[in-house]
DNA sequence: GTCATTTTTTGATGTATGTCAAATCACTTT
DNA sequence: AAAGTGATTTGACATACATCAAAAAATGAC
Protein backbone atom coordinates (compact mmCIF):
# COMPACT_ATOMS: atom_id res chain seq x y z
CA UNK A 1 0.00 0.00 0.00
CA UNK A 2 1.56 3.50 -0.96
CA UNK A 3 0.67 6.77 -0.06
CA UNK A 4 2.72 9.79 -0.79
CA UNK A 5 1.92 12.78 -0.16
CA UNK A 6 2.78 16.00 1.42
CA UNK A 7 1.11 17.04 4.21
CA UNK A 8 1.30 20.02 6.28
CA UNK A 9 -0.16 20.74 9.94
CA UNK A 10 0.48 23.88 11.18
CA UNK A 11 1.27 24.62 14.96
CA UNK A 12 1.44 28.47 15.26
CA UNK A 13 1.54 30.54 18.13
CA UNK A 14 1.86 34.13 18.58
CA UNK A 15 3.48 35.95 15.76
CA UNK A 16 6.85 34.50 16.10
CA UNK A 17 7.77 33.67 13.15
CA UNK A 18 10.40 31.00 14.33
CA UNK A 19 7.93 28.49 15.77
CA UNK A 20 5.17 29.17 13.08
CA UNK A 21 5.41 26.52 10.63
CA UNK A 22 6.15 22.64 10.53
CA UNK A 23 6.02 20.53 8.19
CA UNK A 24 4.97 16.43 8.80
CA UNK A 25 5.78 14.41 5.49
CA UNK A 26 3.57 11.14 4.95
CA UNK A 27 5.50 9.32 3.14
CA UNK A 28 5.50 5.55 1.48
CA UNK A 29 3.73 2.58 2.91
CA UNK A 30 2.71 3.47 6.79
CA UNK A 31 6.09 5.20 7.71
CA UNK A 32 5.64 8.59 9.14
CA UNK A 33 8.73 10.55 10.06
CA UNK A 34 8.11 13.44 11.98
CA UNK A 35 10.07 16.21 14.29
CA UNK A 36 10.22 16.80 17.77
CA UNK A 37 7.77 19.84 18.53
CA UNK A 38 9.05 22.64 21.39
CA UNK A 39 6.42 25.08 21.73
CA UNK A 40 7.38 27.81 24.08
CA UNK A 41 5.05 31.01 25.05
CA UNK A 42 5.44 33.95 22.61
CA UNK A 43 2.47 35.46 23.27
CA UNK A 44 2.06 36.81 26.99
CA UNK A 45 -2.16 36.49 26.75
CA UNK A 46 -1.96 33.26 25.12
CA UNK A 47 0.20 31.63 27.52
CA UNK A 48 -1.42 33.29 30.75
CA UNK A 49 -4.29 31.70 29.01
CA UNK A 50 -2.90 27.96 28.51
CA UNK A 51 -1.49 28.32 32.66
CA UNK A 52 -4.91 29.31 33.70
CA UNK A 53 -6.07 25.97 32.14
CA UNK A 54 -3.42 23.38 33.34
CA UNK A 55 -3.48 25.05 36.64
CA UNK A 56 -7.48 23.91 37.24
CA UNK A 57 -6.25 20.36 36.01
CA UNK A 58 -3.30 20.60 38.44
CA UNK A 59 -5.30 22.01 41.25
CA UNK A 60 -8.36 19.52 40.88
CA UNK A 61 -6.05 16.34 41.29
CA UNK A 62 -4.71 18.22 44.64
CA UNK A 63 -4.40 21.54 46.02
CA UNK A 64 -0.68 23.29 46.12
CA UNK A 65 0.46 25.77 47.91
CA UNK A 66 0.60 29.28 45.45
CA UNK A 67 4.27 29.04 45.46
CA UNK A 68 4.36 25.57 44.92
CA UNK A 69 1.75 25.48 41.74
CA UNK A 70 4.10 28.41 40.19
CA UNK A 71 6.83 26.36 40.55
CA UNK A 72 5.37 23.31 38.83
CA UNK A 73 3.53 25.13 36.40
CA UNK A 74 7.16 26.68 35.08
CA UNK A 75 7.81 22.61 34.23
CA UNK A 76 4.59 22.05 32.21
CA UNK A 77 4.75 23.03 28.26
CA UNK A 78 2.08 23.06 26.41
CA UNK A 79 1.58 21.27 22.66
CA UNK A 80 -1.33 21.45 19.99
CA UNK A 81 -0.19 18.37 18.01
CA UNK A 82 -1.58 16.51 14.58
CA UNK A 83 -2.90 13.49 14.32
CA UNK A 84 -1.08 10.51 13.80
CA UNK A 85 1.72 12.23 15.82
CA UNK A 86 3.32 9.69 18.19
CA UNK A 87 3.94 10.38 21.49
CA UNK A 88 5.76 7.29 22.58
CA UNK A 89 7.51 4.90 20.45
CA UNK A 90 8.20 1.77 21.48
CA UNK A 91 11.81 0.27 22.85
CA UNK A 92 12.30 3.35 23.59
CA UNK A 93 11.66 5.47 27.94
CA UNK A 94 8.85 6.94 28.52
CA UNK A 95 9.93 10.38 29.50
CA UNK A 96 6.85 12.36 29.79
CA UNK A 97 3.37 12.70 31.55
CA UNK A 98 0.93 14.09 28.99
CA UNK A 99 -2.33 15.74 30.48
CA UNK A 100 -4.38 16.03 27.16
CA UNK A 101 -7.05 18.47 27.44
CA UNK A 102 -8.72 18.15 23.28
CA UNK A 103 -8.27 14.93 20.98
CA UNK A 104 -8.05 11.57 21.31
CA UNK A 105 -5.11 8.93 21.39
CA UNK A 106 -4.21 5.39 20.97
CA UNK A 107 -1.43 2.95 23.17
CA UNK A 108 -0.27 -0.45 20.66
CA UNK A 109 2.16 -3.16 20.66
CA UNK A 110 2.64 -5.00 17.44
CA UNK A 111 2.57 -8.61 18.10
CA UNK A 112 4.03 -11.85 16.39
CA UNK A 113 1.82 -11.25 13.48
CA UNK A 114 3.21 -7.79 12.69
CA UNK A 115 -0.52 -6.99 13.42
CA UNK A 116 -0.81 -3.90 15.71
CA UNK A 117 -3.19 -4.48 18.89
CA UNK A 118 -4.48 -1.92 20.69
CA UNK A 119 -4.56 -1.34 24.39
CA UNK A 120 -5.79 1.68 25.60
CA UNK A 121 -7.51 4.86 23.90
CA UNK A 122 -7.47 8.01 25.77
CA UNK A 123 -10.31 10.42 24.67
CA UNK A 124 -10.63 14.44 25.25
CA UNK A 125 -9.45 15.17 28.82
CA UNK A 126 -7.38 12.47 29.86
CA UNK A 127 -3.61 11.96 31.82
CA UNK A 128 -1.38 10.04 29.05
CA UNK A 129 1.94 7.49 30.05
CA UNK A 130 3.10 4.57 29.91
CA UNK A 131 3.14 4.13 33.30
CA UNK A 132 5.59 1.05 33.47
CA UNK A 133 7.82 2.82 31.36
CA UNK A 134 7.18 5.82 33.08
CA UNK A 135 8.32 5.22 37.09
CA UNK A 136 11.35 2.63 36.24
CA UNK A 137 12.47 4.79 32.76
CA UNK A 138 12.75 1.55 31.17
CA UNK A 139 12.28 1.07 27.07
CA UNK A 140 8.49 0.77 26.69
CA UNK A 141 6.60 -2.15 25.19
CA UNK A 142 4.09 -0.12 23.22
CA UNK A 143 3.73 3.02 21.57
CA UNK A 144 1.36 5.95 22.26
CA UNK A 145 -0.08 7.51 18.97
CA UNK A 146 -2.41 10.63 18.62
CA UNK A 147 -5.57 9.72 16.36
CA UNK A 148 -6.36 13.52 15.89
CA UNK A 149 -5.13 16.76 16.25
CA UNK A 150 -5.02 17.34 20.15
CA UNK A 151 -4.12 19.48 22.21
CA UNK A 152 -1.57 18.21 25.38
CA UNK A 153 0.74 19.79 28.70
CA UNK A 154 3.53 18.08 29.05
CA UNK A 155 6.00 17.10 31.52
CA UNK A 156 9.34 15.75 31.91
CA UNK A 157 10.21 12.64 33.96
CA UNK A 158 13.19 14.80 35.46
CA UNK A 159 11.31 17.93 35.71
CA UNK A 160 8.95 15.47 37.84
CA UNK A 161 11.67 13.96 40.07
CA UNK A 162 12.72 17.08 40.52
CA UNK A 163 10.16 18.37 41.85
CA UNK A 164 9.19 15.67 43.89
CA UNK A 165 12.24 15.83 45.83
CA UNK A 166 11.93 19.35 46.31
CA UNK A 167 8.27 19.71 47.54
CA UNK A 168 6.42 17.35 49.92
CA UNK A 169 3.14 18.76 48.48
CA UNK A 170 4.07 17.78 45.36
CA UNK A 171 4.72 14.42 46.52
CA UNK A 172 1.24 14.18 48.15
CA UNK A 173 -0.36 15.84 44.61
CA UNK A 174 1.71 13.29 42.55
CA UNK A 175 0.40 10.32 44.97
CA UNK A 176 -2.67 11.92 44.60
CA UNK A 177 -2.77 11.17 41.25
CA UNK A 178 -1.69 7.65 40.67
CA UNK A 179 -4.40 6.66 43.44
CA UNK A 180 -7.10 8.03 41.79
CA UNK A 181 -6.54 8.42 38.21
CA UNK A 182 -4.15 5.77 37.79
CA UNK A 183 -5.01 3.13 40.02
CA UNK A 184 -9.27 3.08 39.17
CA UNK A 185 -8.62 3.22 35.38
CA UNK A 186 -6.57 0.26 35.66
CA UNK A 187 -8.35 -1.88 38.23
CA UNK A 188 -11.34 -1.19 36.21
CA UNK A 189 -9.46 -2.39 33.16
CA UNK A 190 -8.86 -5.48 34.89
CA UNK A 191 -12.31 -6.31 35.64
CA UNK A 192 -13.52 -5.86 32.11
CA UNK A 193 -10.78 -8.53 31.01
CA UNK A 194 -11.70 -10.71 34.02
CA UNK A 195 -15.79 -10.39 33.98
CA UNK A 196 -16.83 -9.27 30.78
CA UNK A 197 -17.39 -11.37 27.21
CA UNK A 198 -16.67 -9.38 24.14
CA UNK A 199 -20.38 -8.52 23.52
CA UNK A 200 -20.20 -6.80 27.16
CA UNK A 201 -16.90 -4.89 26.90
CA UNK A 202 -18.06 -3.59 23.72
CA UNK A 203 -21.48 -2.15 24.98
CA UNK A 204 -19.35 -0.96 28.07
CA UNK A 205 -17.01 1.10 25.72
CA UNK A 206 -19.89 2.68 23.68
CA UNK A 207 -21.80 3.84 26.56
CA UNK A 208 -19.09 5.76 27.82
CA UNK A 209 -18.07 6.81 24.73
CA UNK A 210 -20.94 7.15 22.19
CA UNK A 211 -19.11 8.70 19.58
CA UNK A 212 -16.22 6.42 19.53
CA UNK A 213 -17.18 4.70 16.47
CA UNK A 214 -16.51 8.05 14.41
CA UNK A 215 -12.96 8.37 15.72
CA UNK A 216 -11.48 5.30 15.88
CA UNK A 217 -11.44 2.38 13.13
CA UNK A 218 -13.54 -0.62 14.17
CA UNK A 219 -10.38 -2.48 13.49
CA UNK A 220 -8.79 -0.69 16.43
CA UNK A 221 -11.82 -0.78 18.60
CA UNK A 222 -12.30 -4.39 17.84
CA UNK A 223 -8.46 -4.67 19.04
CA UNK A 224 -8.99 -3.06 22.15
CA UNK A 225 -11.40 -5.48 23.00
CA UNK A 226 -9.47 -8.25 22.82
CA UNK A 227 -11.51 -9.70 19.69
CA UNK A 228 -10.99 -9.88 16.19
CA UNK A 229 -12.40 -7.56 13.54
CA UNK A 230 -14.94 -10.47 12.29
CA UNK A 231 -16.37 -10.81 15.76
CA UNK A 232 -16.55 -7.05 16.22
CA UNK A 233 -18.93 -6.81 12.72
CA UNK A 234 -21.12 -10.38 13.94
CA UNK A 235 -21.78 -8.36 17.93
CA UNK A 236 -22.83 -5.08 15.93
CA UNK A 237 -24.87 -6.81 13.28
CA UNK A 238 -26.62 -8.61 16.32
CA UNK A 239 -25.51 -11.94 15.56
CA UNK A 240 -23.22 -12.91 18.80
CA UNK B 1 -23.25 -27.94 54.26
CA UNK B 2 -22.68 -27.91 57.74
CA UNK B 3 -19.70 -28.01 60.15
CA UNK B 4 -19.63 -27.31 63.49
CA UNK B 5 -16.40 -27.87 65.16
CA UNK B 6 -14.13 -26.38 67.95
CA UNK B 7 -10.77 -25.59 66.35
CA UNK B 8 -8.26 -23.91 68.21
CA UNK B 9 -5.48 -21.63 67.08
CA UNK B 10 -2.93 -20.58 69.23
CA UNK B 11 -1.26 -17.40 68.97
CA UNK B 12 1.64 -16.94 71.20
CA UNK B 13 3.53 -14.61 72.79
CA UNK B 14 6.59 -14.20 75.01
CA UNK B 15 5.46 -14.78 79.17
CA UNK B 16 3.08 -12.29 78.71
CA UNK B 17 0.00 -14.45 79.88
CA UNK B 18 -2.86 -11.86 79.09
CA UNK B 19 -1.93 -11.89 74.78
CA UNK B 20 -1.44 -16.10 75.11
CA UNK B 21 -4.08 -17.32 73.97
CA UNK B 22 -6.71 -16.85 71.78
CA UNK B 23 -9.86 -18.95 70.29
CA UNK B 24 -11.41 -19.05 67.22
CA UNK B 25 -14.20 -20.76 66.48
CA UNK B 26 -15.76 -22.22 63.67
CA UNK B 27 -19.56 -22.57 63.15
CA UNK B 28 -22.16 -23.83 61.44
CA UNK B 29 -21.63 -23.88 57.43
CA UNK B 30 -19.21 -21.63 55.84
CA UNK B 31 -19.24 -18.56 58.52
CA UNK B 32 -16.22 -18.09 60.88
CA UNK B 33 -16.53 -15.77 63.25
CA UNK B 34 -13.26 -14.23 64.43
CA UNK B 35 -12.05 -11.48 66.73
CA UNK B 36 -9.50 -8.69 65.46
CA UNK B 37 -5.99 -10.11 67.49
CA UNK B 38 -3.63 -7.00 68.45
CA UNK B 39 -0.33 -7.75 69.67
CA UNK B 40 1.58 -5.87 71.48
CA UNK B 41 5.76 -6.67 72.01
CA UNK B 42 6.01 -7.87 75.27
CA UNK B 43 8.90 -9.51 74.84
CA UNK B 44 12.03 -7.36 74.69
CA UNK B 45 14.32 -9.31 72.80
CA UNK B 46 11.46 -10.70 70.45
CA UNK B 47 10.10 -7.39 69.51
CA UNK B 48 13.47 -6.30 68.72
CA UNK B 49 14.03 -9.28 66.16
CA UNK B 50 10.84 -8.16 64.71
CA UNK B 51 11.38 -4.98 64.15
CA UNK B 52 14.65 -5.72 62.71
CA UNK B 53 12.87 -7.60 60.16
CA UNK B 54 10.30 -5.04 59.10
CA UNK B 55 13.29 -2.10 59.03
CA UNK B 56 14.94 -4.21 56.51
CA UNK B 57 11.78 -4.59 54.39
CA UNK B 58 10.71 -0.97 54.64
CA UNK B 59 14.47 0.35 53.28
CA UNK B 60 14.64 -2.21 50.97
CA UNK B 61 11.73 0.08 49.08
CA UNK B 62 13.44 3.03 49.37
CA UNK B 63 15.69 4.35 52.35
CA UNK B 64 14.70 6.11 54.96
CA UNK B 65 16.42 8.90 57.31
CA UNK B 66 16.87 7.07 60.79
CA UNK B 67 14.24 9.35 62.41
CA UNK B 68 11.91 9.25 60.23
CA UNK B 69 12.13 4.95 60.02
CA UNK B 70 12.08 5.08 63.57
CA UNK B 71 8.69 6.70 63.82
CA UNK B 72 7.28 4.51 60.76
CA UNK B 73 8.53 1.97 62.70
CA UNK B 74 6.13 2.62 65.91
CA UNK B 75 3.28 2.68 63.36
CA UNK B 76 3.59 -0.83 62.14
CA UNK B 77 1.98 -3.93 64.52
CA UNK B 78 3.62 -7.55 64.13
CA UNK B 79 0.72 -10.64 63.73
CA UNK B 80 0.94 -14.18 63.39
CA UNK B 81 -2.87 -15.16 62.48
CA UNK B 82 -4.09 -18.51 61.17
CA UNK B 83 -4.76 -20.44 57.99
CA UNK B 84 -8.69 -19.28 57.26
CA UNK B 85 -8.05 -15.95 58.92
CA UNK B 86 -9.47 -12.75 57.24
CA UNK B 87 -7.66 -9.66 56.97
CA UNK B 88 -10.72 -8.24 54.79
CA UNK B 89 -14.26 -9.10 53.90
CA UNK B 90 -15.89 -7.79 51.31
CA UNK B 91 -18.51 -4.60 51.55
CA UNK B 92 -15.89 -2.87 54.32
CA UNK B 93 -13.42 -0.12 53.42
CA UNK B 94 -9.46 -1.68 53.37
CA UNK B 95 -7.70 0.07 56.52
CA UNK B 96 -4.56 -1.69 56.52
CA UNK B 97 -1.63 -2.26 54.28
CA UNK B 98 0.21 -5.65 55.20
CA UNK B 99 3.40 -7.13 54.63
CA UNK B 100 3.48 -10.71 54.74
CA UNK B 101 6.84 -12.29 55.55
CA UNK B 102 5.80 -15.98 55.47
CA UNK B 103 2.17 -17.57 54.44
CA UNK B 104 -0.53 -17.04 51.97
CA UNK B 105 -3.36 -15.65 51.35
CA UNK B 106 -6.24 -14.93 49.01
CA UNK B 107 -8.09 -12.63 47.39
CA UNK B 108 -12.05 -13.19 45.85
CA UNK B 109 -15.26 -12.27 45.67
CA UNK B 110 -18.48 -14.00 45.34
CA UNK B 111 -20.03 -14.16 42.33
CA UNK B 112 -23.68 -14.38 40.97
CA UNK B 113 -24.27 -18.10 41.48
CA UNK B 114 -22.47 -17.92 44.70
CA UNK B 115 -19.01 -19.35 43.56
CA UNK B 116 -15.91 -17.81 44.69
CA UNK B 117 -13.99 -16.51 42.20
CA UNK B 118 -10.35 -16.04 43.51
CA UNK B 119 -8.44 -13.05 41.66
CA UNK B 120 -5.32 -12.92 43.40
CA UNK B 121 -2.56 -14.91 45.97
CA UNK B 122 0.20 -13.67 47.75
CA UNK B 123 2.84 -15.99 48.90
CA UNK B 124 5.32 -15.89 51.39
CA UNK B 125 6.84 -12.35 51.23
CA UNK B 126 4.54 -9.56 49.74
CA UNK B 127 2.85 -6.81 49.83
CA UNK B 128 -1.04 -6.92 50.75
CA UNK B 129 -3.83 -4.70 50.23
CA UNK B 130 -7.32 -4.30 48.36
CA UNK B 131 -5.84 -1.03 46.53
CA UNK B 132 -9.24 0.32 45.14
CA UNK B 133 -10.61 0.39 48.48
CA UNK B 134 -7.50 1.38 50.73
CA UNK B 135 -7.00 4.25 48.38
CA UNK B 136 -10.28 5.90 48.70
CA UNK B 137 -11.11 4.22 51.90
CA UNK B 138 -14.20 2.53 50.12
CA UNK B 139 -16.27 -0.47 50.58
CA UNK B 140 -14.38 -3.71 48.99
CA UNK B 141 -15.63 -5.64 46.35
CA UNK B 142 -13.52 -8.79 47.63
CA UNK B 143 -12.16 -10.56 50.43
CA UNK B 144 -8.64 -11.39 51.67
CA UNK B 145 -8.63 -14.68 53.77
CA UNK B 146 -5.24 -16.63 54.28
CA UNK B 147 -4.57 -20.06 53.45
CA UNK B 148 -1.84 -20.78 56.02
CA UNK B 149 -0.87 -19.41 58.77
CA UNK B 150 1.12 -16.99 58.08
CA UNK B 151 3.36 -13.18 59.48
CA UNK B 152 2.47 -9.99 58.76
CA UNK B 153 3.21 -6.54 59.82
CA UNK B 154 0.54 -4.45 59.86
CA UNK B 155 0.11 -0.27 59.05
CA UNK B 156 -2.98 1.35 59.65
CA UNK B 157 -4.96 4.21 56.72
CA UNK B 158 -4.81 6.47 59.08
CA UNK B 159 -1.24 5.96 60.42
CA UNK B 160 0.02 6.04 56.77
CA UNK B 161 -2.00 9.29 55.94
CA UNK B 162 -0.28 10.83 58.96
CA UNK B 163 3.23 9.55 58.30
CA UNK B 164 2.44 11.09 54.57
CA UNK B 165 1.91 14.26 55.90
CA UNK B 166 4.47 14.34 58.51
CA UNK B 167 7.45 13.42 56.30
CA UNK B 168 8.50 14.31 53.00
CA UNK B 169 10.97 11.64 52.69
CA UNK B 170 7.70 8.95 53.77
CA UNK B 171 6.07 10.41 51.07
CA UNK B 172 8.40 9.44 48.43
CA UNK B 173 8.47 5.81 49.98
CA UNK B 174 5.16 5.32 49.54
CA UNK B 175 5.19 6.46 45.64
CA UNK B 176 8.24 4.10 45.27
CA UNK B 177 5.88 1.56 46.81
CA UNK B 178 3.34 1.82 44.73
CA UNK B 179 5.30 2.45 41.57
CA UNK B 180 7.51 -0.99 42.16
CA UNK B 181 5.26 -3.25 43.88
CA UNK B 182 2.09 -2.12 42.77
CA UNK B 183 2.28 -1.07 39.08
CA UNK B 184 4.69 -3.97 37.75
CA UNK B 185 2.23 -6.53 39.27
CA UNK B 186 -0.98 -5.38 38.11
CA UNK B 187 0.20 -4.55 34.41
CA UNK B 188 1.82 -8.10 34.63
CA UNK B 189 -1.56 -9.18 35.59
CA UNK B 190 -3.62 -7.22 32.83
CA UNK B 191 -0.97 -9.07 30.03
CA UNK B 192 -1.56 -12.06 31.52
CA UNK B 193 -5.16 -11.77 31.02
CA UNK B 194 -4.97 -10.10 27.89
CA UNK B 195 -2.15 -12.04 25.74
CA UNK B 196 -2.33 -15.70 27.08
CA UNK B 197 -4.54 -18.21 26.94
CA UNK B 198 -5.69 -20.72 29.57
CA UNK B 199 -2.57 -23.09 29.65
CA UNK B 200 0.09 -20.67 29.58
CA UNK B 201 -1.42 -18.86 32.36
CA UNK B 202 -1.59 -22.15 33.97
CA UNK B 203 2.36 -22.84 33.10
CA UNK B 204 3.29 -19.18 34.08
CA UNK B 205 2.34 -19.70 37.70
CA UNK B 206 3.50 -22.80 38.28
CA UNK B 207 6.91 -21.56 36.90
CA UNK B 208 6.35 -18.70 39.29
CA UNK B 209 5.33 -20.79 42.82
CA UNK B 210 6.18 -23.84 41.87
CA UNK B 211 4.65 -25.98 45.02
CA UNK B 212 1.37 -24.02 43.96
CA UNK B 213 -0.63 -26.93 43.60
CA UNK B 214 0.45 -28.04 47.45
CA UNK B 215 -0.19 -25.08 49.14
CA UNK B 216 -3.66 -24.04 47.12
CA UNK B 217 -6.55 -26.18 46.39
CA UNK B 218 -6.91 -26.89 42.31
CA UNK B 219 -10.41 -25.18 42.04
CA UNK B 220 -8.96 -21.68 43.85
CA UNK B 221 -6.13 -21.78 41.25
CA UNK B 222 -8.65 -22.95 37.92
CA UNK B 223 -10.65 -19.92 39.26
CA UNK B 224 -7.51 -17.75 40.07
CA UNK B 225 -6.51 -18.57 36.55
CA UNK B 226 -10.15 -17.24 34.99
CA UNK B 227 -10.93 -20.78 33.86
CA UNK B 228 -13.08 -24.06 35.35
CA UNK B 229 -11.71 -26.71 37.48
CA UNK B 230 -12.74 -29.27 35.03
CA UNK B 231 -10.72 -27.20 32.12
CA UNK B 232 -7.60 -27.04 34.62
CA UNK B 233 -7.88 -30.53 34.86
CA UNK B 234 -7.88 -31.26 31.59
CA UNK B 235 -4.55 -28.80 30.99
CA UNK B 236 -2.68 -30.94 33.69
CA UNK B 237 -3.72 -34.27 32.09
CA UNK B 238 -2.26 -32.76 28.75
CA UNK B 239 -5.77 -32.99 26.95
CA UNK B 240 -5.89 -29.38 26.31
C1' DG C 1 -10.38 -49.59 58.60
C1' DT C 2 -14.79 -47.74 57.24
C1' DC C 3 -17.74 -44.29 55.86
C1' DA C 4 -18.93 -39.71 54.50
C1' DT C 5 -17.63 -35.72 52.28
C1' DT C 6 -14.96 -33.03 49.35
C1' DT C 7 -11.96 -32.57 45.57
C1' DT C 8 -10.55 -33.82 41.19
C1' DT C 9 -10.96 -36.11 36.82
C1' DT C 10 -13.34 -37.72 32.74
C1' DG C 11 -16.93 -37.90 29.02
C1' DA C 12 -20.30 -35.80 26.10
C1' DT C 13 -22.11 -31.78 24.36
C1' DG C 14 -22.71 -26.64 23.91
C1' DT C 15 -21.03 -21.80 23.37
C1' DA C 16 -18.02 -17.94 22.32
C1' DT C 17 -14.71 -16.57 19.51
C1' DG C 18 -10.96 -17.27 15.92
C1' DT C 19 -9.45 -18.25 11.14
C1' DC C 20 -9.76 -18.07 6.32
C1' DA C 21 -11.85 -16.61 2.24
C1' DA C 22 -14.95 -13.98 -0.28
C1' DA C 23 -18.24 -10.32 -0.79
C1' DT C 24 -19.74 -5.72 0.06
C1' DC C 25 -19.30 -1.01 1.39
C1' DA C 26 -16.91 3.39 1.89
C1' DC C 27 -13.48 6.44 0.62
C1' DT C 28 -9.93 8.42 -2.34
C1' DT C 29 -7.82 9.27 -6.67
C1' DT C 30 -8.01 10.06 -11.40
C1' DA D 1 -18.28 8.83 -13.09
C1' DA D 2 -15.09 5.13 -12.86
C1' DA D 3 -11.42 2.69 -10.90
C1' DG D 4 -8.57 1.49 -7.17
C1' DT D 5 -7.84 0.79 -2.40
C1' DG D 6 -8.93 0.10 2.29
C1' DA D 7 -12.40 -0.98 5.77
C1' DT D 8 -16.06 -3.76 7.12
C1' DT D 9 -19.26 -7.57 6.82
C1' DT D 10 -20.64 -12.29 5.92
C1' DG D 11 -20.21 -17.44 5.42
C1' DA D 12 -18.18 -21.79 6.56
C1' DC D 13 -15.49 -24.21 9.50
C1' DA D 14 -12.08 -24.76 13.60
C1' DT D 15 -10.57 -24.09 18.37
C1' DA D 16 -10.65 -23.07 23.33
C1' DC D 17 -13.22 -23.35 27.00
C1' DA D 18 -17.85 -23.93 29.57
C1' DT D 19 -21.59 -26.80 31.23
C1' DC D 20 -23.61 -30.83 33.03
C1' DA D 21 -23.30 -35.32 34.76
C1' DA D 22 -20.94 -39.19 36.41
C1' DA D 23 -16.89 -41.55 38.08
C1' DA D 24 -12.69 -41.70 40.64
C1' DA D 25 -9.48 -40.10 44.03
C1' DA D 26 -8.29 -37.80 48.21
C1' DT D 27 -9.24 -36.28 52.74
C1' DG D 28 -11.21 -36.22 57.27
C1' DA D 29 -14.08 -38.03 61.03
C1' DC D 30 -15.05 -41.78 63.81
Amino acid sequence: MEKEANKTSFVNFGRDERYSKFFIKILSGSYIVQTTIFIVFSNYRRSNYMKVAIAKIVQDIHLLPVDVLEDVLEHFQHMELPKNYFLLKSGKPCKHLWFMTKGAARYFYTNDQGKEMNTWFSLDTQIITDTTSFVKQEPAQESIQLMEDSEVYCIGYTSLQALLQKHHSFALWYIKLVEVHYVSQIEDRISDLQFLDAKQRYLKILDQYPDITNRVSLGNIASYLNITQETLSRIRAGKL
